[in-house]
DNA sequence: GATTGTGAAGAGCTTCACAGCT
DNA sequence: AGCTGTGAAGCTCTTCACAATC
């Protein structure tokens, strides 16, 4: 029944870069309504085979001389994602990325709802933020509890990041996306996303300074 | 001289949380002055002889029963990472992720310097926002070539991040760092790093909805 | 002709295990 | 005793190659 079938981690995160592609096809919908498998393979920067290992994966199927139906492969990749369900998610910290996060569209649209946003307390509390009244951190259990949330975002400062998690955690979170930029340590069974902008800009800064001519191959792409 | 070890990826990756401990260390400095590879290990989910191994792979040695100096591993780390040099980005689009951006104090601890801020124009252009005037996209070529910056850092809506991408190639730019969920084609010779929230939250789902009971090993951490 | 599905080969990263140093 | 450095083994992911399908 609920059988779920062993999904790689790489491929996982690919499925999302799949599934971005295929709604914008969907949406833009003036075009074909099949996608190939080399298609999603550039977008995710993997071969074609690998694509088609990828959604065997959660068992989509495509058409030989064809491809994917769109739609179907929308279905699929939402529901091998675990976005069948809705989420719903506390968010802490009201600060810049915190209000940048409430602004920002797209998380509704995948079926992520913000229910409540809180804050340790230095005169935000009470304020009203898109919609949302700011509430003090001593309130999070209830807010959990009433709201149902299972997701808990994370965007205080980082020397706050450790204490705000193990509340989540405490609170009956189950999942943690984390924007501060410190490494949290949780039981197993709670999974942490990090969204590190700094780690991001490092990465480029290293992969610029290693594509940089002289520091290796010289020019291999084109 | 300048001899470049090669550094495999995924090492690459965990050079950043290292060097993020690292610094997290000599910021408290009231313990030791070393960090042993299985602390490190901890960090980033590897073990201890990873470690060893990424920080062997550009040239960081440790002393045996008692492990490796902060102050050298983050001189080595930050070399390695490509951060010896400052950086300098411009960004484009002035909506609540490129605010965020601008408050963000980590950019400029890192070496990270945002040199101008841009526009399509939909009247925020002019207006002056963390101490930078809004300029339009117009004058994106100008301003890069006259601020020496190396990077772009995308944060404008989806539809325009393909556009806005080529333009900063079009520029000479070197390395982009894109905040819209969307993927984008530009020559090999210009990483691309992206940050996705909604990738994020995904990845989350995925994985809370597979380390769910019943989905798979029941309890197996602990 | 184009594209899927998949076994086999290949590449790369990770852990193991242990000698050697402090 | 504690920790590093590293060859060898192990594992996972990726690509290759090609028969099967539309």
């Amino acid at each position: 029944m609920s059988e779920r079938a062993r999904i790689p981690k790489p491929a996982a995160r690919r499925l999302s870069l799949y599934l971005r592609m295929v709604q914008d096809r969907i949406e833009q919908d003036g075009a074909a309504d099949r996608v190939s498998s080399r298609e999603l393979g550039e977008v995710a920067g993997v071969a074609d085979a690998q694509v088609r290992k990828d959604l065997a994966s959660f068992g989509a199927g495509g058409q030989p001389g064809v491809g994917y139906r769109l739609h179907d492969l929308h279905r699929g990749l939402r529901q091998a994602l675990g976005l069948q369900q809705p989420w719903r998610a506390v968010l802490v910290g009201a600060g810049n990325i915190g209000r940048a996060l409430l602004a920002y569209p797209r998380f509704a649209q995948e079926g992520f709802e913000i229910v409540a946003v809180l804050d340790r307390g230095g005169g935000v509390v009470g304020r009203r933020i898109a919609g949302h009244v700011v509430q003090s951190m001593a309130n999070l259990s209830e807010v959990i509890r009433r709201s149902g949330a299972q997701l808990g975002v994370i965007a205080v400062p980082p020397d706050e990041a450790q204490a705000v998690a193990e509340a989540l955690v405490e609170a009956g979170i189950r999942g943690v996306l984390n924007f501060a930029p410190r490494a949290l340590r949780l039981p197993k069974s709670v999974p942490v996303v990090a969204v590190d902008f700094t780690e991001a800009l490092e990465r480029l800064a290293f992969e610029v300074t290693a594509s940089r001519p002289g520091s290796g191959r010289s020019r291999s792409g084109g």
